[in-house]
DNA sequence: TAGTAGTGGGGTAATTGGGGGT
DNA sequence: CATGTCCCAATTACCCCACTAC
């Protein structure tokens, strides 16, 4: 059962590793969170956590491939 | 690890299952039950174990709402 | 009974959040 | 308007060892 629901046994991201991956300052994708920009997961700390998938999304510009490499 | 159990419809996870989900370290899910900000079920080890659904109710928090598919 | 992995407890360094200024 | 940096307070991550779970 495939299910397109919320969130569940999806790979997080910290800010620090978003952060690495566009080459900017944490701080910067917090701003992004706050913005709306980007979609955040929070601990319940209040720490944030990033949606992997969404991350590679921006990165790439396109929707998460399937089985990489090839089409 | 975690060994369906066939009985109860009630599903309990493991600090390090909790842990991968909010993608923290086991140790700050033990901060969370100390804290009371998460509730635990103690083991007669003294082992802590989480509800799924209480978790579950946590990650999803307030579903963020989704830009869906418009520009 | 033994062996491996996970967990609890304590303590310390690193990261993060928030506001403010460049 | 967007990004990087400094401040401080809170949260989180990694270190140890002893005990539980399977």
């Amino acid at each position: 059962m495939s299910t397109t629901h919320s969130s569940h046994a999806e790979s997080l991201l910290t800010p620090s590793e978003v952060a690495t991956l566009f080459r900017v300052d944490p701080k910067t994708v917090t701003r992004w969170a706050k913005s709306g920009k980007l979609s955040s997961i929070r601990t319940l700390g209040g720490h944030r956590r990033y949606r992997e998938s969404e991350v590679r999304e921006l990165l790439d510009g396109v929707p998460q491939p399937r089985t990489t490499t090839q089409s």
